[in-house]
DNA sequence: TAATATACTACTAATATCGTAGGAATTGGG
DNA sequence: CCCAATTCCTACGATATTAGTAGTATATTA
């Protein structure tokens, strides 16, 4: 159960954009190089996250990416989501009969149950959130 | 982030040796019947079981597998990171030095986060805990 | 000694991941 | 109108992992 770069990659584009907002787009070389990512992948993931109606482009000169919608009301779990693919997948637990044994699997009820915790936390958070959290982190009151 | 066929089958295999404790051993065979899985894919997850000592083997005719610890001792948390690896591998969540921005990494405390429930509920699971919920499964109470 | 098990090692097909590469299309500014 | 900057699109490839299959060696019981 490992995170692959592409959700990793992708939430933290997000993160500067959405920490850009209202300063017009952001472009994908910048991106990449603040956050260390290749400029062609990255274009790539952000290819997925237009798609999926996260982030709107502006092309040509002067060009770039802004938020599709306000921070505060994309959640963790939306762009999780879109990246990664259903949290946990494991087949039985989305359909009831993938397998005759469904009904009285505690297996399935504990794939279950690890689902739902994952969910919790990632839709418990919004970008706003993380902006939050990193203006925070950078407050001069939090250095020792 | 979708789980392993070795972690899922390594799990079911467990828990028919927590249903059959008391009654000697099982066979490889017999598992792999009930659970529908390779019989000699069965034998290599048996072979890394038991090396991180879960299960204890008896070889030779009439051998078979038992649980090397009580099922109420064996917590799904252990048998996960043995089959499955760490919970939600990010390097930087294991290794402060991995990204020089860790410290006040927002995205890196959102896997913490997730990390953390989806080991609390493998943690508070141990496999006598689900033979319990298969009892009380087949139980005639829960029929409709 | 025969039958039944586990133990061990090697191989393989399929798939996904993590990019790299190259060029086409669009736009703003001089 | 032209050039530079930028997104858009498609194809390719190297690497690793997964999910097995296969064959044989070793141990144990009866």
């Amino acid at each position: 159960m490992r995170l692959s770069t592409r959700t990793r990659y992708g939430i933290r584009a997000m993160l500067e954009l959405a920490e850009n907002v209202g300063r017009g787009p952001l472009q994908l070389r910048i991106i990449a190089r603040r956050q260390d990512i290749s400029v062609k992948y990255l274009d790539q993931l952000m290819t997925i996250l237009k798609s999926a109606g996260f982030v709107r482009s502006i092309r040509g000169s002067k060009g770039g990416y802004v938020l599709a919608r306000a921070p505060e009301q994309i959640k963790l779990n939306d762009v999780f989501n879109c990246l990664e693919g259903p949290v946990v997948t494991v087949e039985c637990t989305e359909n009831e009969n993938y397998c005759a044994r469904a009904a009285d699997c505690v297996a399935r009820q504990v794939w279950t149950q690890v689902q739902e915790a994952v969910m919790a936390v990632l839709q418990s958070i919004t970008f706003q959130d993380l902006v939050d959290r990193t203006k925070n982190n950078k407050s001069p009151d939090y250095q020792i």
